[in-house]
DNA sequence: TTCATACTTCGACCGTAGCCGAAGCATTCA
DNA sequence: TGAATGCTTCGGCTACGGTCGAAGTATGAA
C-alpha cells in the first residue's frame, strides 16, 4: 500500500503527536512562533522547523514573517473545523498556555520603530475605525481623512513620501496577536509622541513609558469604541 | 514528544493510507467484509485484519459477526463528519465500487437458512412498515399483528416459541447491505413459501428462483411503499 | 563592526509500524 | 466427517519518518 492520494496525507500530519499540540496551539486563532510551538510540541527547534515546514506545505497552517521571527496560524476556518471534527472522536483534552511575561512590555513597548502591545494595537484599531486607514488584505492605505488627520497631529507626510520605504504595513503582535501599524507612518507616528512628551523609551527594556497626561491625550488622539463617548 | 493522549491518535489512524481507504470505501454508509476492505485498501488479508483491528480499537468501526463473516461499518455518524472534514482539507476524491457479481443472487438467495438478497430485504422491510415486526436496537419483537399475520400465513407459532433459538433476528445481507429476518421465524417463512410453491432453490448455487406466480404472491403479500397501492 | 537571537539545513541514529508468508482457528457446506 | 472459505496470529523483514547535535544563514541589538 503505497498510493493515498487522498485524504491520509493531510490525516497523517495532524497524526503526529508534535504536530497534533502545535496545531492545538493555534485552536484558539492566535499566532505563535516556531520556537513558542516547538516548546509546545517538546521537540527542540530544529524538529519543529521541520513539522512546521510540512504543515506549511500541506496548507494547514499560514506563516508571516516578522523580522527573525516567524508567526504561525491556522491557514483557515476550514482547518480549524476538520480539527474539531477530530477532537470530537478523540474527546480530548485542550491545552492553552500562552504569551509573554512582563506587563509593562504588554502595555506598550517599541516594535523595532514603531508601537507595539496593547496601545499599538488600540492605534492601529482606532484609525480603521474611524475610517483613517483602510484594510484590504495585506495593504493598508490612508485615506483623504488619515491624511488630514496626520496633518494635525504633526507628520509630514510630504517626507515620508519622498523615502522609499511603504508608509503603511501590518504588523503582528506578539502579545495581543493582533496586528498594529507599521511602516514609515507607524515610526512617525511614535516619534511624534515622543516629540510631544507624551511616552518615554525604557533604557532597561523596550517597554514605553507613558506619562500620566500623555496616556490622557493618547486616549483622545486614537479613541475606542468604548473609549469615543 | 512521545505522549500523544489527543487528537493524534484517531489522526494517526486515519493517516494510513491503507485504513483511510477502508474508511472512505465505508463511507457510503453500507457495510463491507474485511476481505472487501483488504482488497480496497490493497492490501492482504493478514495485514487489512491488523488495521481493522485498529480501527476497531479506535472506536472508528464497528463489527458485526455475521457466519464466518466480519462486516464492518463506520462507528457513528461522527465518524463519517469527521472524515468530511479531512476530505474538504484534501480537496480529494471519493473511490466507490462495491459488492457482488451475480444477478439471481442478488435478487434472491438463501441466507443460511432464510431469505436474502434484495427480496429478502423487501420482506423483512415490508414487515416492519406493518407493525408487524419492531425494531429495538439490536433486538426485533413480533407485535400480536405481527403473530396474527404469521398464523394467516400458515405458520404454526407456537411450535418455533416451544423450540430454543430466537424467533426474530436480523442479519446484514452481503449485497444490499441492509438488514433482512433471519432467526426461526426468517427459516418458517422461507419453508413455507418453498412449500406453498412460490419459490425453489437453484441446485447449483445459493440462488432462489421465484416462480411467476409466486413472485406476483410474494409481491402481494409483503408489498413495498411504492407497490402497495 | 561584533554579538546575540531565531530559524533552517545537514547528517546520522533509531524505533516503530506496515507488510507479507506461513500456519492456526472457526464456520459453513458437501 | 472432510474440504473450502474467511479471518487471525506469529515471525521476521524493511523502510519511512521523527529525533537531535552541530553547523549555517538571517535579522536585530549594542
Amino acid at each position: 500500500m503505497k498510493e493515498g492520494p487522498d485524504i491520509s496525507h493531510v490525516a497523517a500530519l495532524i497524526g503526529d503527536p508534535a504536530r497534533a499540540n502545535m496545531l492545538m496551539a493555534l485552536m484558539n486563532g492566535k499566532a505563535l512562533t516556531a520556537s513558542e510551538l516547538a516548546a509546545e510540541a517538546g521537540v527542540t527547534a530544529q524538529t519543529a522547523s521541520g513539522h512546521l515546514a510540512k504543515l506549511q506545505q500541506g496548507d494547514l497552517v499560514q506563516v508571516r514573517k516578522q523580522g527573525r521571527h516567524k508567526y504561525f496560524a491556522l491557514a483557515n476556518a476550514d482547518v480549524a473545523a476538520a480539527l474539531e471534527g477530530l477532537m470530537g472522536l478523540a474527546a480530548g483534552q485542550l491545552r492553552t498556555r500562552t504569551g509573554p511575561k512582563d506587563a509593562a512590555m504588554r502595555e506598550a513597548r517599541v516594535c523595532y520603530n514603531h508601537l507595539a502591545g496593547r496601545r499599538g494595537v488600540q492605534m492601529f484599531a482606532s484609525l480603521l475605525a474611524r475610517d483613517y486607514l483602510r484594510e484590504n488584505g495585506e495593504a493598508i492605505a490612508m485615506t483623504t481623512a488619515g491624511a488630514g488627520f496626520a496633518g494635525d497631529f504633526g507628520i509630514d507626510l510630504d517626507a515620508l513620501h519622498a523615502a522609499r520605504a511603504p508608509l503603511c504595513r501590518s504588523c503582528l503582535d506578539w502579545s495581543e496577536r493582533r496586528t498594529h501599524l507599521a511602516g514609515s507612518l507607524g515610526r512617525a507616528l511614535l516619534t511624534r509622541m515622543e516629540d510631544l512628551g507624551w511616552l518615554r523609551h525604557d533604557p532597561k527594556s523596550r517597554a514605553i513609558l507613558f506619562s500620566d497626561t500623555g496616556l490622557v491625550a493618547f486616549d483622545a488622539a486614537f479613541p475606542t469604541e468604548k473609549g469615543t463617548r
